[in-house]
DNA sequence: ATGCAAGCTGACAGCGCTGTCACATATTTT
DNA sequence: AAAATATGTGACAGCGCTGTCAGCTTGCAT
């Protein structure tokens, strides 16, 4: 039970516990059946290194850190899961570090935390991946990271992103083809540029297809169920009422059906409504909601995998990589409603 | 930027690097006026001590594992956030370990990542409070450990809980107050005890107000939506059809709303819903779901804090930690409909 | 055969801390 | 006042690894 150090299997193997350390970290330089020696020697005595201690002598943990400040608990597992599944395969750990985004500490907190546990390498998902404050930070002290879906200041690392713009065009393009010509829309938190991003998807799509934007139409929301509610509200009340809304996120498209619920405004009969991120809760609201689906565990593996390659020296040269978001229609949206209809509601 | 060591701090302050340990372990026996000296000489060093050595020196890692294999996201989050609320400033860190609960090597697999890793001290959650073969095999290599609502073997090690079965009761008794006979239940998974004993509350309070317990109104629901879809399906065939249904959680509560809202049953008008959890779709869900909030984040909390007090050695005599759940009441339940509207849909 | 590079292996220092124990200095007891 | 005890402090040996470098084997060209 008295745990196997290197030492012991060196005298078992009959070799130096350097030997057995270049076995353990794959280094090459050794005879094949010096190796299997040592091998079979670790496996008799159920032989783990030392991560303390090797992390002392090798002077690198073998930790990464995985930042955000995202209050969406489905999008935060998703990452964990998607990080941990490429990084425990190759023997990195992963310490997660919930942030408030707002906080003045926040980047003398990370650069503490970085020294103190010397993490190797770091993942910043949003909306820490825009924190300028901190990713300057982290530049100044020569810390390998990745970003996940940054939107500003590209080349200060590798990061990967999905095409969240084209997918909001996508959608936004769905509706008008089902007919729909006032179109609402209700934007992200400001703070988090790849949700507020998506408003130039739904702009550009409206330009495209010869329908004026207008302010009108437009809110800001702030990524919360409680904003949609608000906005949904706004919005409703415009004459003539718009007959689809899209939201920047699922909570808030959750939102303007609750409130269209509560106004009696049947979905989708009177108006449709679009969210953003596949949620859970999307396919289980009534009417289940139409949305996109943003590949959030392969980002996050994707993102691993970059930074694993940078800590081996690879010196992959700021690599983006793009993923592909789809659609999903389902319940939620449908044809405008005749002329007449929304006349008569206005 | 070269990171100080404990010798830099020890010179600066004129003292050895023991006395510097000792200040920073806040050991006693140290002249407050050294202690000021070492403090100061710590500050201005920006000093951290590096927990590789420290692990290594002191044959323990600071570090904390949590296991789950819980699949409700919100769920792991706040169990993360109470754990982290309390350990980080302890001086302990986290390492999350999503589980299988059903893998074979499940149990290997734990005791594998505790020695490399070197892991002072584990928090179990449900399902895994329940399995048996990893709460022996830990008893087993004696490290400490905590379990989050355990319903099996409580004497195996200090445990919080919440009064689950309370709180079901509490709810039915409210339904039958409200004027509700039959009343349908859904059983939580039977592999997920803690939510399958809900079912108990429920059977108490029906058998407390004499009403006899029919096996026609209860069915077995896995904790997914789609199972609490299958299970309303069936429930609400019954004759005469129950007016209320109470879920073991709010995922299979979500379920039968949707089910009825597709059926043209008005909720709560004809059918009184209720959840288990006061997840975020709770309130998201139109009408908004009367449930049961649990203090996951406070269990949580407690859970370090025993763990904690345990790794320090105050030999806690099993202790067990019992924390409240609370009724919310929102718009999914109303009294029952008179008996002409039941005998109508009849 | 001879020389030389490339392949393979081991001795040893040291990463930055904590535990042990010895020693020095105060405080109390007799 | 001496002895006994409590309180502070430091020297030093590791903890279990990795990096460096030196040395010993090989293979291969000459």
């Amino acid at each position: 039970m008295a745990k196997a150090t290197i030492d012991d299997v060196a005298e078992l193997a009959g070799v130096s516990i350097k030997t057995v350390s270049r076995v353990v970290n794959k280094e090459p330089n050794v005879r094949p059946e010096t190796r299997d020696k040592v091998l079979a020697a670790i496996a008799e005595l159920d032989y783990r290194p030392n991560l303390s201690a090797r992390s002392l002598a090798g002077n690198r943990s073998y930790v990464l850190g995985l930042l955000y400040g995202n209050p969406s608990a489905n999008y935060v597992i998703d990452i964990q899961e998607g990080v941990l599944s490429i990084c425990r395969p190759q023997g990195y750990d992963l310490l997660i570090h919930p942030c408030n985004h707002r906080d003045e500490n926040l980047t003398k907190e990370i650069i503490d935390m970085i020294h103190q546990k010397r993490i190797d390498g770091l993942i910043l998902t949003p909306p820490l991946s825009d924190n300028l404050s901190v990713v300057n930070a982290l530049k100044n002290i020569n810390i390998p990271f990745v970003r996940v879906a940054p939107t500003r200041n590209k080349d200060a690392s590798p990061y990967v992103e999905t095409n969240d713009e084209e997918a909001s065009y996508d959608m936004t393009c769905q509706l008008i083809a089902m007919g729909h010509k006032r179109i609402g829309f209700i934007c992200g938190h400001p703070d988090h540029l790849a949700v507020s991003h998506r408003y130039e998807g739904y702009k550009a799509a409206l330009i495209e297809n010869n329908i004026p934007l207008s302010e009108d139409l437009v809110e800001q929301g702030f990524n919360s169920f409680e904003s949609g509610e608000a906005c949904a509200r706004n919005l409703l009340e415009r004459k003539p009422r718009p007959t689809a809304i899209f939201a920047a996120n699922d909570d808030m498209a959750a939102g303007v059906i609750m409130v269209a619920h509560q106004g009696g405004i049947k979905i989708p009969d009177e108006l449709s409504v679009a969210g953003f991120d596949d949620t859970p809760v999307a396919h289980q609201l009534w009417p289940s909601l139409s949305t996109i689906r943003q590949p959030i565990q392969q980002m996050a593996k994707k993102a691993t995998d970059l930074l694993l390659k940078q800590l081996r020296g690879k010196d992959v040269q700021l690599p983006a990589s793009m993923l592909s978001s789809s659609l999903i229609m389902r319940d939620s949206t449908g044809p405008a409603p005749k002329k007449k209809t929304v006349i008569g509601s206005n």
